[in-house]
DNA sequence: CCTCGATTCCGTACGATGTACGAGAATAGG
DNA sequence: CCTATTCTCGTACATCGTACGGAATCGAGG
């Protein structure tokens, strides 16, 4: 564990959290670490889901009293940012970019996408709390920056579009995992189903009747993903008039 | 209150919680009706936030006792669906479409981005929980599948359109209301940005510093919504072949 | 009229959660 | 050794969603 940081470095800004990680050199010795309590808690949330994450389960899981926990996140809310920093070190940093912006900005957003399908609760967390950028999320930022400079955008558009990137794949990917949870649930797909059955059958829906009658080929998300990606990305303008 | 629906209705799959007012001719006559709960609970999420949203604090404005909620939602999260398709109601879905399914298609998105501003607690709502169209939810649905008559997609194509606009609309405003937030706190906004200069500063993320220093023009979150609004909506194909 | 079954109303209570408080333990400097 | 400082964590509390069960209110059948 290198930079690890222990506690004493918890604080509400972001200033406190993530930059220094000041050595107290006094007072007894840190037992845990934050990345072992992030870590701890980044496998409860794998295994069994964000609602498994709570502070008793996680102090025991890492050997901890409950309370200890507070020394080295203030709040929960802190522990699901260092939670999101902490997964989002497995992005790569680092390699040669192709030089075509528009291929390299959809590598990562597939990148993105893999991670978030990796870690499910992912999605929920980005877009509930509001976050600052940690380390790795500022590093991943740093290399999508490095890709848009041929781009042409300026300063405010690129940090708009890996806004707006990080978004759309977040979005994507929840409505992937909760539509996959329901498929995995035997009756509720199919009671979803026949209510979307019964409610074309009523006559007042007809454009939602023709839809479901001739649905034409099924989608994979895969492709569906990619699909909009590339819309999105291929319709980035690179003048500045916009629309 | 039209078809208001009382309680009794109230189950667990969709068919059960939207579908059938059903009469129940005995037993004692409901006191309150589900349409005035989940106004109630609408109006105290768009004063005080969606934490506001407690089943204690929405029965004291309704004036019921708390357990008396649970004959007319089965659950706290039932209740959540209730106030989506509730503010989904002011949505309209009548009145003549241009005949131009792109921008029919924009002017619907920028309807849901103004009933979400409008309820800015809406975003959170729609991203976290599954959730089952209701009637208003479907009415909408039903005009933007007419609106994309004309445009040649399929089935299944114009599902996952609607799907996606409304998943972007949601990513969007509720980023821009998060951001909103943020100014509205004077010192979080600040530190913020103290600390992303602070990194900017430490010569590890040249692409980061060269965007804040020259960010170029500021742009109006109106401004970015519509823009990629656009490219979404005309990046469309019409041919099935797709990318 | 009374009774009976059905339905709603709601006070009480339980388990779970996030976290404030403060006493105790460990460590470094004087 | 003493004292200041830091971490540890048992206890306690407020708040949440909601299970339980009895009282109240209704329509129907006698």
């Amino acid at each position: 564990m290198p930079q690890d940081g222990g506690p004493g470095t918890a604080g509400v800004d972001p200033e406190q959290l993530w930059l220094p990680p000041t050595e107290p050199r006094k007072g007894r010795r840190p037992s845990f670490s934050r990345a072992a309590i992030t870590a701890a808690a980044v496998a409860l949330a794998d295994a069994e889901g964000l609602d498994a994450v709570t502070m008793r389960r996680v102090a025991a899981q890492v050997g901890a009293g409950v309370m200890s926990l507070y020394s080295y996140a203030p709040d929960k809310e802190t522990l699901l940012e260092l939670m999101v920093d902490h997964v989002s070190g497995e992005l790569p940093t680092t390699g040669p970019l192709t030089g075509d912006w528009r291929a390299d900005l959809k590598a990562m957003a597939h990148l993105q996408r893999a991670l978030m399908l990796r870690h499910p609760w992912l999605p929920a967390v980005l877009m509930s709390t509001r976050r600052t950028l940690g380390p790795s999320a500022l590093a991943f930022l740093e290399r999508v920056l490095a890709a848009l400079r041929p781009s042409g955008l300026d300063g405010a558009a690129r940090l708009e579009v890996f806004a707006q990137l990080t978004g759309f794949v977040a979005g994507h990917v929840g409505y992937e995992v909760a539509q996959a949870a329901a498929v995995r649930s035997p009756d509720r797909g199919a009671a979803e189903a026949r209510y979307l059955a019964a409610v074309a059958a009523d006559g007042r829906h007809p454009e939602l009747a023709a839809v479901l009658s001739a649905p034409g080929r099924p989608l994979t998300p895969e492709a569906t993903f990619t699909r909009f990606l590339n819309r999105l990305v291929d319709g980035l303008d690179t003048d500045g008039r916009g629309y």
